[in-house]
DNA sequence: TGAAGCACGC
């Protein structure tokens, strides 16, 4: 009878189930008496943890000390397990003093439960003193600890963990690229991927998800290709992690459309894939798409929270549709109940600015429930410098440098809005300032991905082994454009510099360096693709939309923000970013 | 028995 209960709880997939098999259980006695009433609360205890409802093991816990059973190190190793994931802190270290109190923390099972459990609620040093003082440990030990240091971005601390391994499993160097792929650490994640089928190791859909969104960080098109063609000669299930990741590399590489294939491909949608295709169509400036998908996920019952929100709107801003957005914003409250955060008054702000409606963005302002952080304030003087206007930009600038005193966007875009419209006095005084206080703008910095291989370039760089061709290819470059109608835009040159070395520095800008050696490296007609750190400068845009036309290329930039795709002289942005 | 994965704002 044990055993048939065992199985029933082992292969039990739903909750409701779950609690008739409890039910029957209690009602027979069996749970509070006879000697099987330790081991059906460690199957309970584990089943409801497996089926995300920790929550209902608690209970069983407690009600295992006071039935007088003594708990063994799988109901430690089950407990904790539930407490890691809730997360229960009082609990776990409840259970921590007990299995101590019984000795069975010294059980290889029970500690390395408890370092899970320590890394996920408490301090990591208490998860590393577990570790080290280990009486014995095996892979799961070392990869608990790699994935705490990952957890709380310690990369360095995770790396020395995963080369001390004796023996490395798929699950260390899956932990490890997570680890590199989430702190943005891309390039690194995707050299740790090669080494590990190197070695041997076939990857699992969770390692793929994170080589997906380093891929997706990078514009690593032709590697996320790989990883989807992969997928399907593996016959591997594309799930709803892995089917995200996809749409999300794609939007992010330049190609919404083949992520739109997979979403509809996809058999089961979350709010995340509904949340990552709506946002993925919103950065291509396709809003109208982005919204219909949007309505459709409402329709389809799937209930948005304010990050699905945040997507909608934002596609609303990078299309221009203003009263789209106005009906969405009031509908946050009006249909779901949810108060509008900053971020969402962030995005009305951007959208109203953008669109030259800059009293009512700071009527907006004013009227906020909360008070605008920098993303509200920098949104509205972007509006502000798009618009040239500069008593409300001057008026943003006050508040914002108070909020970010250091950063340097800030003064970034009052120099240049002041050099934008003649006031170079006081441009050249922000660039006092910004040498007073020691801010350093943040260089512009493009990747471009030639048959598979990433190539970084920053403004100025000269480092790049053909930088001399690259010189001279822009050179040319500039020759061509220039019979075109190419008069480089010195507005936005903030150094100190005279007329014709201001050219010397546009020319430089790392976009333009990027294209010039895409030209050079790739075939006649292929697509250029470029992943750049800051917004386009007027003049790079400028420049790719001739370039575009003259060498009879499409070339994808996806810039801080969204993306343009520039072909025979235009950018799918209108000019609008 | 245990350990690894996805969306927003800058």
């Amino acid at each position: 009878m044990t055993s048939n209960f065992s199985t029933l709880i082992l292969r039990c997939s739903d909750l409701k189930h779950l609690r008739e098999i409890q039910a029957v259980l209690t009602a027979g006695g069996l749970l509070l008496s006879g000697s099987s009433s330790v081991f059906f609360h460690n199957s309970l205890i584990r089943a409801y943890t497996r089926l995300s409802s920790p929550c209902s093991s608690l209970p069983l816990f407690s009600d295992l000390l006071r039935s007088g059973f003594l708990p063994d190190s799988h109901s430690f190793s089950f407990i904790l397990k539930a407490c890691s994931l809730i997360p229960a802190r009082f609990t776990g270290l409840s259970a921590h003093a007990l299995a101590f109190k019984l000795g069975l923390d010294s059980d290889l099972f029970v500690n390395n439960a408890l370092i899970h459990f320590h890394s996920v609620t408490g301090v990591i040093a208490d998860a590393r003193r577990l570790f080290d003082r280990s009486y014995q440990r095996d892979s799961v030990s070392f990869n608990s600890m790699i994935s705490a240091y990952v957890r709380v971005g310690d990369l360095g601390s995770a790396r020395n963990v995963f080369d001390e391994m004796p023996t490395r499993d798929v699950i260390s160097w899956s932990a490890i690229i997570a680890g590199y792929a989430q702190g943005g650490v891309s390039k690194e994640a995707l050299r740790l991927f090669s080494r590990m089928q190197e070695e041997g190791f076939m990857p699992e859909g969770k390692t793929l998800v994170s080589v997906l969104a380093a891929c997706a960080h990078m514009g690593a098109l032709e590697q996320g290709k790989w990883v989807h063609g992969y997928l399907r000669s593996n016959g591997a299930k594309i799930d709803v992690f892995l089917g995200t990741a996809l749409i999300d590399m794609y939007a992010k590489c330049g190609e919404v459309d083949l992520g739109l294939k997979v979403f509809d491909e996809m058999p089961e949608k979350n709010l995340l894939a509904w949340t990552t295709m709506i946002k993925g169509l919103g950065m291509h400036g396709r809003g109208e798409e982005a919204l219909q998908i949007f309505s459709e996920m409402e329709r389809s019952g799937v209930v948005p929270d304010d990050i699905a929100f945040i997507g909608a709107l934002c596609a609303c801003t990078h299309a221009g549709l203003v009263d789209r957005g106005h009906q969405i914003f009031d509908s946050m409250y009006q249909c779901y109940g949810l108060r509008p955060k900053v971020e969402h008054y962030g995005c009305m702000v951007d959208l109203l600015a953008r669109n030259g409606l800059l009293n009512e963005a700071k009527e907006l302002v004013d009227s906020m429930p909360m008070e605008p952080d920098a993303s509200v304030w920098g949104a509205f003087m972007a509006g502000c410098r798009f618009h040239r206007n500069v008593e409300l930009a001057e008026y943003a600038v006050k508040h914002l440098i108070q909020l970010e005193p250091n950063s340097s966007g800030v003064y970034v875009l009052l120099a240049n809005i002041y050099a934008s419209t003649g006031r170079h006095a006081d441009a050249k005084m922000v660039r006092y300032l910004m040498k007073k206080k020691r801010i350093e703008k943040i260089p512009g910095c493009t990747l471009v991905e030639i048959r598979g291989i990433v190539h970084q370039f920053l403004v100025g760089d000269t480092s790049h082994a053909q930088i001399k061709d690259i010189l001279m290819k822009w050179d040319e470059i500039e020759d061509r454009i220039r019979l075109e109608g190419y008069v480089p835009n010195k507005k936005e040159v903030l150094l100190d510099i005279n007329e014709d070395e201001k050219e010397d520095a546009l020319s430089r800008h790392s976009e333009k360096l990027a294209i010039a050696f895409a030209l050079i490296s790739s075939e006649d007609g292929a697509t250029i693709r470029l992943v750049k750190n800051l917004r386009v400068c007027t003049d790079c845009h400028d420049a790719t939309k001739l370039i575009s036309k003259v060498y009879e290329r499409e070339i994808v930039v996806r810039d801080r923000t969204r993306f343009h795709l520039f072909k025979d002289g235009s950018c799918t942005c209108k000019d609008f970013w």
